[in-house]
DNA sequence: AATAAAATATGATATAAATCACCTTTGAAA
DNA sequence: TTTCAAAGGTGATTTATATCATATTTTATT
């Protein structure tokens, strides 16, 4: 397995950039921002923030993925969101005032830089366009989780499955999917035990195929028929 | 039945400013904003907005309630957010640059001013207190939603009206829940005839009682212990 | 007041999905 | 390389909830 090592990633030369709220970002800002930021390596499996814990910071992506998730009354996860490479991630409990909500840990090991809240606040007051960026990106999340609730409530853990896995299919671009069981059904909203019997239907059906862990996509539009979106 | 007729509030003398985002208006705001916004009488089930169309501004209700809902796959709508007084509805859709995702209707008659797309967005540009107060309201309704999300993917039905009632309550205040059967359903996020069905449950527990269409919460407590939070 | 149309309610039935129990495979660590 | 825990998988069983059908009540409209 290639082992990725803790590297030290400036802002300038950050491949995550471009697709990140920082992509506007001048040669000043870059500057500034590279100043206040420090870099870390996660391990695979490492929080970065535990709800009910006070934000500190804010967490940018350049590598790796992280699991934002949600614990039901008998400590169930819900992932609500996956975050990947140029994602900041934990920024919505920078302007709540409250502690956090949700937890957020790493799916595989993950570079990832950090932005204390001073420094970060300090930059969205001082730059229309980061905070535009914000805005809108708030604006996004809120209707896309307005939707993840009508699937909930309104689409079979079938559909459901069928959708979350042309979704992380996008996220993971050309890796495959690499959730363990658990996670995929925390995604979906199911049991385990169910997750695996419908993911068994899907292969018989040829739409996916797995290598051990791992969910090979084969028929994205018949997917997407299922899911009926 | 009292009939809410038309009348002109102004932003100065509106009893729900108090509660709203514009609270900390000074003035000098006051006069601007009652100078953009215009006022209007909405009947019982009037839309404000509807899914896929464009934002034109925001609604700011005086008085009343709106739904806000998402339609999922079969035209089977699911009630996001109930709004009351002094909420503003649609800011959202006034940051994503996307047309509207979900659609406002209004439960009762109800006085609600729009305020213009441009006309707000100055009001937010200039207003740094107003522009800390949206970015907050964005970030806890997120949270709301990851909650939301968790309840409908591990809470059953029961648990689920349990919660959705007390809720409901501290949104009617004083008065009693006044919602049909199916629009109840479609925020419990289940079948109409569950729904009812579970609901007289509840009343065979004491729990509630219901008078016509409306409901009275006899035991907060008892609810909340069903609903397991 | 009469009539139509929604909304509410109830019963019967089917089934998707949870749960429990157990076994097998995989992969990390000693 | 062995060992052991974690993850993956299968079967049997139960149950919550959706669905369909139909009756009753409430509300709105003429």
């Amino acid at each position: 397995m290639p082992q990725k090592s803790h590297k030290h990633v400036t802002c300038e030369n950050c491949l995550a950039r471009d697709k990140s709220l920082f992509s506007a970002f001048c040669d000043a800002n870059l500057d500034e921002l590279e100043g206040t930021k420090s870099c870390s390596y996660f391990k695979k499996n490492q929080p970065l923030f535990i709800e009910n814990s006070s934000p500190r910071g804010v967490y940018c992506i350049n590598e790796g993925k992280v699991k934002i998730f949600a614990r039901g009354e008998e400590g169930k996860e819900q992932i609500i969101h996956l975050a990947a490479a140029g994602e900041i991630v934990g920024f919505r409990a920078m302007f709540s005032g409250e502690p956090y909500k949700v937890s957020a840990t790493t799916l595989e090991e993950s570079n990832i830089c950090f932005i204390g809240k001073n420094d970060f606040l300090n930059l969205v007051d001082t730059n229309p366009t980061l905070r535009n960026g914000i805005m809108k990106e708030l604006s996004l999340e809120l209707a896309e989780r307005a939707t993840f609730i009508t699937n909930m409530a309104q689409k079979s853990v079938r559909e459901r499955l069928a959708s979350s896995l042309v979704l992380l299919n996008d996220i993971y671009e050309e890796e495959m999917i690499n959730l363990t069981r658990e996670d995929l059904a925390n995604f979906v909203g199911t049991a385990t035990e169910t997750l695996i019997r419908l993911l068994k239907d899907f292969k018989d059906e040829n739409l996916v195929r797995t290598h051990a862990r791992k969910i090979e996509i084969l028929d994205k539009e018949g997917l997407l028929q299922i899911a009926g979106s």
